[in-house]
DNA sequence: AGGATGACATTAC
DNA sequence: GGTAATGCCATCC
């Protein structure tokens, strides 16, 4: 949760991620659940660095995230005209590579995580 | 606690 | 490369 608004607003400008990238990089497990909590908690979060594995945006707000694509000089694909759904973003040359320091926070931010499922009683774990 | 929904992904046709 | 069907985990009612 927390964990993904804060990789979302360690994604750099002009960067994209997808949402399965982004559960991966957590090991949250769920694409959906990423989509799911920004939908709740973004609201100063950079979400529309967060595309779909096509390279689409958010749908239903693919307008105001192509807005925020023009002004980070996000690279897009095809042809974005007016209200324009035949655009896209171009994945492959925007789709950000975690830096060692990114990494080190991922790893972070799975610790955290763990953290926070940790909290399961009567665990077999001990002897 | 249970059922339905969700800013998705992946496989199959 | 598209559309259709199924699975995912968490949140909402």
């Amino acid at each position: 949760m927390e964990a993904v608004l804060a990789v979302v607003d360690t994604i750099p400008a002009g960067r994209v991620l997808s949402y399965g990238d982004i559960a991966v990089l957590l090991e949250d497990g769920g694409p959906r659940q990423v989509g799911a909590v920004l939908s709740r908690w973004s609201r100063d979060n950079p979400w529309w660095r967060v595309v779909r594995a096509s390279g689409l945006p958010p749908q239903g707000y693919a307008r105001e995230a192509l807005v925020h694509y023009l002004a980070e000089g996000t690279p897009l694909r095809g042809t974005p005209a007016g209200d324009g759904h035949d655009w896209r973003v171009d994945l492959k040359a925007c789709r950000w590579v975690p830096d060692d320091a990114a990494f080190e926070l991922l790893d972070a931010l799975r610790d955290t995580l763990h953290a926070a499922k940790m909290s399961v009683p009567a665990d077999g774990i001990e002897s």
